[in-house]
DNA sequence: AGGTATTGTTCGTGTTACTAACTAAAATAG
DNA sequence: CTATTTTAGTTAGTAACACGAACAATACCT
């Protein structure tokens, strides 16, 4: 519809640009996490408790998922060895996740399967490019953050 | 862990930020399309159907799906009244997927949705760098399309 | 015609995510 | 110091989604 000419690039605008770039990452994300065993929201919540160690209340809120639903992310996630729940010393209700020594080590794997895919084709660019694009993704996400109060 | 500074932007490298930016405009198309009673993939199924008529397994192969997903897919689409199996005049066995009227006016809605948010956030950066960020944008999908052979 | 390839569906399974309802503990009010 | 309210997390039930394996039906080929 937006296309003029019939058989090269179509040019997509900026918009369509994000949403089929996002596309593309998330079926790269998804083949590599799921080549060692995991879905995209496992790699994610293993990326986001790497060296660190959360509530589940915070983990649904940066994930922007429901409390509920990361209830049943977390026992997925702990009966396969990736995670565990750990008493909290002066808070005997809450409970906060760590990624085990596993869960690390799978996400370690697919970290580098994933820089050597997407930066194999970011490489593609050149090197202001890149740097620009960089940028500019940043900024993007920075106001994204702000606006929606992720507590990254 | 590549955060060396504690409150200012941890300025993510350019694997991270495609990461990162393919979650937050997912963010976003989910929450828009299910504003409207959509999934991302039905969005994204009737993004594709727009104003053309492919078969499941072409469809598949656009959305990377198992054909068998498909089919489930196109069911619930279908009972929903927005896409259409119809018969394939010289092949019994095939069918063509279009999308209806109904089908179409969600998409119109959502893509408005969208087009009005990731609009605004795109407007944030200046016009010159948002061209470069397209540019780069598009390099990219180019590349990831024609190496995954994906029939667009 | 007979075998093979292709198109699409069915069936069974597992993950993901939601809401609503619930338990238990903590925080706050009176 | 109890009584209420808020908060943290789980449970249960539902539905979408995606997969693989097995299947039916049709088309293609030689």
């Amino acid at each position: 519809m937006t296309d003029s000419s019939p058989e090269n690039a179509p040019a997509p605008d900026l918009v369509d640009g994000l949403m089929q770039l996002s596309f593309v990452v998330q079926a790269i994300l998804g083949r590599l996490a799921g080549e060692h065993g995991l879905s995209v929201t496992q790699l994610r919540m293993l990326a986001v408790l790497d060296d660190r160690e959360i509530g589940m209340r915070q983990l649904a809120g940066i994930l922007e998922l429901e409390k509920s639903s990361v209830t049943g992310l977390v026992d997925r996630a702990e009966r396969r060895g990736l995670v565990r729940r750990n008493a909290v010393p002066g808070n005997r209700r809450a409970v906060h996740v760590t990624d085990t020594e596993d869960g690390r080590a799978v996400v370690r794997l697919v970290r580098e399967a994933i820089r050597a895919e997407i930066g194999q084709l970011a490489g593609t660019l050149s090197d202001s490019r890149q740097d620009s694009f960089r940028r500019s993704m940043a900024a993007l996400i920075r106001h994204y953050v702000a606006e929606h109060d992720i507590p990254l």
